[in-house]
DNA sequence: TGTAAATACTTTTTCAGCAAAAGTATTGTT
DNA sequence: AACAATACTTTTGCTGAAAAAGTATTTACA
């Protein structure tokens, strides 16, 4: 991935998250694997910034997490979204879209 | 604007001051009230990243500028882009719509 | 059965783009 | 005369995310 395509990604993650968990509850692995098979192979989020991202909307309250057994020791933590996080989310999208609009409106393409 | 806003500009002000001058030469403040004028008011470039794009763009070669007096004292530093910064932007160009079709296709909006 | 790949999560370091802000000076308007 | 608009410059600080490295479990397969 480009230097410029990480750039024209920032924040977007975030909004994305909140997108995926709007439909249902996800853990931090599976999330990833959404982001590569929707996009193609395009978008992609390294752990790295997931978590961290998870950790943050949960801080906030957006979202809260639960923990499951898969497996014999092994766990998968999900995520949940909370209603807060559905208007924030909402929110989110509208700057989003707004931003978009005005940069197409000054390439002014169609 | 808010943090969000700011977040999702990122990287999009080279792509739209390279864009700006495929049609004409311009200077740096012009530039900035071309981009308000032509987003209705939603995508500001402050001076102070406006300027240092410039010079970065200046520096790379995709730009050149020139110095015309606008007034007894004044003057309008005018930038002018070149081929390689026509093949950048067409290259930059393709980057930010191959990862705003990403995010589309997560978003599965139509 | 062993080992490589995939699954699952965590933490640390580093960096680039830009807002914010403050400064300097000229020109136009009222 | 004073204020707004024009024109450009520089400095500071923040933030999101890449990159990278680490730990451990489970599955596939040779």
């Amino acid at each position: 991935m480009s230097q410029n395509q990480d750039n024209f990604k920032r924040g977007t993650a975030e909004l994305l998250v909140l997108h995926l968990l709007m439909k249902e509850d996800l853990y931090g692995y599976q999330i990833t694997q959404a982001f590569d098979e929707k996009s193609g192979g395009v978008y992609t989020v390294l752990e790295g910034s997931l978590y961290p991202i998870l950790y943050k909307l949960c801080e906030a309250g957006y979202i809260t997490d639960y923990v499951v057994p898969a497996g014999k020791k092994r766990t998968r933590r999900y995520y949940h979204i909370e209603e807060k996080g559905r208007v924030y989310y909402a929110e989110m999208l509208g700057e989003y879209l707004d931003i978009t609009e005005a940069i197409r409106k000054i390439l002014d393409t169609p």
